[in-house]
DNA sequence: TGGCGATAGTTGCTTTTGTCAACAATAGAA
DNA sequence: TTCTATTGTTGACAAAAGCAACTATCGCCA
């Protein structure tokens, strides 16, 4: 692998944050901070999710997450119920406007993307998502992501 | 464009965030942020920056970026000349050190890359590189982009 | 069984990061 | 010249994130 080939994967992970600038797509538009909008995510497609386990995969320090949950929970978007079987954990669950806001992100995500590709040709787009699936199907998860840094 | 397209991008975004995770690439090992990162490589690519210019590249509010210039000249990364025709501005630009650190930067991103890609063929890297430029020609920019909202 | 280290979550405290507004100095146009 | 816009700095503050200590519970095992 040449150093030009390096320089035009930087260039196209430029390209990329930038354009679709992912740091704040989802929350667009939205009283949601980021990490607030990632954890209505979380919580809505996975179901019975646990503080522990957010910690995890969005790797939040717990003191950060706890606060977090509690301001969603005061927000009436999301519910803590005592886990039956480890009385320590509490299961989350988003109430029905914790559903109704995760629904209005995904809507507004949804348009960006289409905002994105407006111009393209049905052709165009569907190279464009055969050139994502090669990307994802070759390049290798990043060992440094399963070796989680938060405590 | 239909939600089954939509749903593929998503999944696209989400998973090049997480195995790039592109918010943490430059800064990687080093004592840099992840804004002094970016600074650094505007001024080191560009040359001749000023205060202003990266305020709109970068995006960043201008008391903030003062402070973060200032840290950077302190730790000796860059420094201030005075501008000869215009004495409101300071021309930004790197030391040796600055340089060094640069550099170093560099060399661990395309490290990274290259880690990344280290179980391909050559065959599979020139198809992903292909499938970027595919997307990287044919994705709009997304006109929010334009607006900057900073002051 | 009960004692003990590990785990889930909360809370107080601190640091880091980012925002806002006021300000001085200079530029540039009327 | 005078007035407005621009460049950069500073103070005050708010929001985000991290760290460490603590409680309650768990689950192992002697």
């Amino acid at each position: 692998m040449n150093s030009q080939d390096i320089h035009q994967i930087r260039a196209f992970d430029r390209f990329y944050t930038q354009t679709l600038h992912l740091t704040d797509k989802y929350h667009l538009q939205t009283t949601l901070t980021l990490v607030e909008a990632r954890l209505l995510l979380e919580i809505g497609e996975n179901g019975r999710d646990t503080a522990i386990q957010l910690v995890q995969e969005l790797r939040l320090d717990k003191g950060y997450l706890s606060r977090l949950i509690t301001r969603l929970e005061t927000n009436g978007l999301l519910q803590r119920t005592p886990d039956e079987r480890d009385k320590r954990a509490k299961v989350l669950s988003l109430t029905a406007a914790g559903r109704d806001q995760l629904a209005l992100i995904n809507r507004r995500a949804d348009d960006q993307i289409r905002r994105l590709f407006v111009d393209l040709t049905p052709e165009e787009t569907q190279r464009v998502i055969a050139a994502m699936q090669v990307i994802e199907t070759h390049v290798a998860v990043d060992p440094q992501l399963k070796t989680p840094n938060q405590q």
